[in-house]
RNA sequence: CGGGGUGUGGCUCAGUUGGCUAGAGCACCGCGUUUGGGACGCGGGGGUCGUCGGUUCGAGUCCGACCACCCCGACCA
């Protein structure tokens, strides 16, 4: 992509009305453009990093069989009602009415939906188990909104529901969505924890995955074992120790901290299915209702999480891990586009992606704004470099002139081992 | 939903005890000079001061209501 097309701007001050690093960040890097409190538009360069999560999400679902479908955003007020859901989660409806008087809700989450369709489906235990995820956007009328993307009233969500014919069965599939998730997460450079949490009117204990920084609502006390292999964590909420105690598990020492619950995984055993009528045949011909359970990951969220832990607020300076990166590469020509025209062709011919600041502006301007989009390579084609016939190449700190000819064969050399 | 704060060109802000054609920087347009860290000069365009109502000879400035945004709390599938 030639910068000089691209649909951005960045800007040199911090927005008066944001919230947050993360939304100060995203909006001032042109990544994002906030709509309302707690609602923003996605513009390329964050879009490009809400695709990369959503595939990675995608390919780590899929690894574990997942399916993915997508449903839909109306939800009409019968539906919420076969749970009672309809009135006891009036606050954070979106409730409406059409023209002819139907009551309808923006959808918060989708339990009754995937029961709605499992049970018109499947009727035998030879079904089962399965899973089926949707990416979606979410609508939850929150009461207050907070740190920009990480808490927003519409944003983006992975949901997969699990349906199983037993506990038995259902726990096999629980246990494969952790190591799941953990792929997930390394993949958009976060450190995730489990943590034993509440499950909310889910279910009595749900686990939830949390990336522990300052920044973070939830509380989070942890076994800060030196050994680095004892992996107790428990949310606040449910916390049967405080900072300063002795690890349950193994006697190390719980510290606390605040985390961002990127993910959760609820077991939901027949709490749908049951006041649904979601039932199958067992075996011995028994009408049993589906055990499920759900599996959350915030899209956006994850987005916001992963510019709070990686934007530096002191050198305006971003670098996206390499996977969810809007460009790999960001290719700089200081006065030197005919050379840099050449090197962006075979680059794209490649398949690298490639932005290519080929504006007519002062050096200063495109790295401060290069600095913003954060893309981890960057090649800077200019005439001090062209007198050694070569690149200037920056990645992870590291600065060296390269020959024109080899920078191919050193991008592949950089991606290898990753 | 309770408490508090803020609202002035696209952005960030200034605007004195109410007073004369409402300002700056950034951004934008034109010309020129620049070109390794958001460069400089000259010349331009753009706001009726969140909205509505009130007080006053006169309101960006005072009062009221409403709206929006932000903070604290409650809430958070």
């Amino acid at each position: 992509m030639k910068q000089s097309e691209l649909f951005f701007k960045t800007r040199k001050e911090v927005p008066a009305d944001a919230d947050s690093i993360n939304a100060s960040y995203l909006v001032r890097a042109g990544f994002v453009h906030k709509h309302m409190a707690g609602a923003y538009a996605l513009l390329p360069l964050g879009l490009r990093v809400i695709k990369k999560i959503e595939n990675i999400v995608r390919e780590e679902m899929n690894v574990i069989g997942g399916q993915e479908i997508l449903m839909n955003v109306l939800q009409p007020r019968e539906l919420w009602e076969e749970t009672d859901r309809w009135e006891s989660a009036v606050d954070i409806f979106y409730k409406l009415k059409d023209s002819r008087g139907k009551e309808l809700n923006l959808a918060p989450t989708h339990e009754e939906e995937i029961v709605d369709i499992v049970r018109d489906m499947m009727k035998s235990y030879k079904d089962l188990p399965f899973a089926i995820y949707q990416i979606q956007t979410k609508f939850r009328n929150e009461p207050r909104v907070k740190s920009g993307l990480l808490r927003g009233r519409e944003f983006l969500m992975k949901d997969m529901y699990s349906f199983a014919e037993s506990n038995e069965q259902h726990q096999i599939f629980y246990k494969k969505a952790i190591p799941a998730y953990f792929s997930v997460f390394k993949r958009l450079g976060l450190e995730a924890k489990l943590t034993e949490a509440s499950g909310g009117i889910f279910s009595k204990y749900s686990h939830e995955f949390q990336v522990l920084t300052e920044v973070g609502e939830d509380t989070i006390f942890y076994c800060d074992s030196p050994t680095d292999e004892c992996d107790f964590a428990q949310n606040k909420e449910i916390a049967e120790v405080k900072e300063g105690d002795k690890c349950p598990k193994c006697g190390g020492t719980i510290k606390m901290s605040r985390g961002i619950e990127i993910g959760n995984i609820f077991s939901l055993k027949d709490k749908f299915s049951k006041p649904m009528k979601a039932t199958f045949l067992d075996k011995g011909g028994k009408e049993q209702a589906f055990i499920m359970g759900c599996y959350g990951i915030g899209i956006t969220r994850a987005m916001a999480t992963v510019v709070e832990i990686y934007y530096d607020v002191t050198k305006n300076k971003m670098i996206w891990p390499a996977e969810i990166a809007p460009y790999k590469v960001h290719l700089i020509s200081l006065n030197q586009n005919a050379e840099a025209e050449k090197l962006y062709d075979e680059l794209r011919k490649n398949n690298i992606e490639v932005l290519y600041d080929d504006r007519d502006l002062s050096a200063g301007e495109k790295f401060a704004e290069a600095d913003l989009i954060g893309c981890p390579t960057r090649l800077i084609i200019s005439k001090k470099s062209l007198e050694k016939n070569g690149v200037e190449l920056s990645e992870n700190n590291v600065v060296k002139i390269i020959p024109i000819n080899n920078v191919l064969k050193e991008l592949r050399k950089n991606n290898e081992g990753r």
